[in-house]
DNA sequence: CGTACAATTAACCATTTAGTTAATATATGT
DNA sequence: ACATATATTAACTAAATGGTTAATTGTACG
């Protein structure tokens, strides 16, 4: 029962992944949840009462995937060039396993910013903190232009996730396959640190 | 007549633009379109047949605002680099008077991307093609390092575009004031460009 | 005027959807 | 084996939603 249990209760939860992740809070149908788990859509509520509830459970796991990557970066003992090269590689990794996840975040945030807050209250102490002042100091030092440590890390973010975001109407413009895109992608990981590296870094003459 | 028809038939798209636009196809409400119209719900129906049909008016147009700015940019008889200056800050300009419309329409791509075949087909030739062959130019010139001119596309939108589609969330985790987050995207108008040219330039020695 | 046509509305309809209920099956502990 | 709790289902309900209809109002124009 107990083994079983989890069966049903795992089954529901995965089911409900795909479908909110791919249509979205009021795109999803429960019966949908329900059939892509095999199973009754009364269990639905028997296990999560509504389907508000199911959705929070949804995203809040969304949300926790998408910022535990980040965490233990400032905590390295590497240069901190290398601390960025790091952390795009293995969130474009982390990205291309679970590709929906920034859609899906910040599509709702959007349509509800509420759930922000229901989130972030609860939930992990925002995570770059840390980064922010590890930036700064290596600005201090002279060794980068002096930009806010905001516009560094939505940089880094928006290379990043932005070709997750637009690859279908990415592909169609430039008539990209999925091995291109893929292949592009990996690039990537390499171009990004480059592009914010050289483009902040001090011409001394 | 005439004049009001005008009226009714525009106050129910300009409606229609703010409602879908805030909450997607799937969250919209007809009602709440007629509501925020000031008219009948049957009068939806009366001048454009379907939820659909409109929906499909209010995407087309939010597309055409999208690239409407990115075309006249390559037959401009200035340098390249400021064809890019001018193309992110007009760019930026007209994202911050309609800031929801990349989260819309990429939301919408990626929830049903058949609606991409709908509008490029009979749209606009796709635009960026000459910005494109410009680029590669350059870099042919030695300008530039070689990167694909797909790369350096991706590399411009998402330093400009991310912003906004993550607004609320960035605002949020570094707890940016709405006039704050202003002033940042007024930066990002000199900044991009300087990250992107800085970023491919190759260091001569 | 009055007739023909367009605009507008209230009331209605059919379907979909989240959620409930009451009955049945299944396991668990003793 | 039996009683108890848990899991599961089919059938149902109430509300919401997109869409329709038929009747009413307004407008142009001979």
């Amino acid at each position: 029962m107990s083994e079983k249990e989890k069966q049903a209760e795992e089954k529901i939860l995965d089911a409900a992944n795909k479908v909110f992740i791919e249509k979205g809070f009021y795109g999803a149908r429960m019966q949908e949840i329900a059939d892509k788990a095999g199973i009754n859509k009364a269990m639905l509520h028997y296990y999560y009462r509504s389907k508000d509830k199911l959705f929070e459970r949804v995203f809040e796991q969304a949300v926790k995937s998408l910022f535990v990557k980040i965490g233990p970066i400032p905590a390295m003992d590497i240069p901190f060039d290398d601390k960025i090269r790091n952390f795009v590689s293995n969130y474009i990794e982390m990205l291309a396993k679970y590709p929906q996840i920034p859609m899906f975040i910040l599509h709702e945030i959007n349509t509800n910013p509420d759930k922000i807050e229901k989130i972030f209250r609860k939930n992990l102490e925002m995570i770059p903190k840390n980064i922010l002042i590890q930036f700064r100091e290596e600005v201090e030092k002279g060794n980068y232009k002096d930009i806010s440590a905001e516009q560094f890390i939505i940089n880094i973010l928006g290379l990043s996730i932005f070709p997750f975001l637009s690859r279908p109407l990415l592909q169609k413009i430039f008539d990209i396959s999925d091995d291109g895109f893929d292949k592009l992608l990996e690039e990537r990981k390499t171009l990004i640190p480059e592009i914010i590296f050289n483009g902040l870094k001090i011409n001394k003459e």
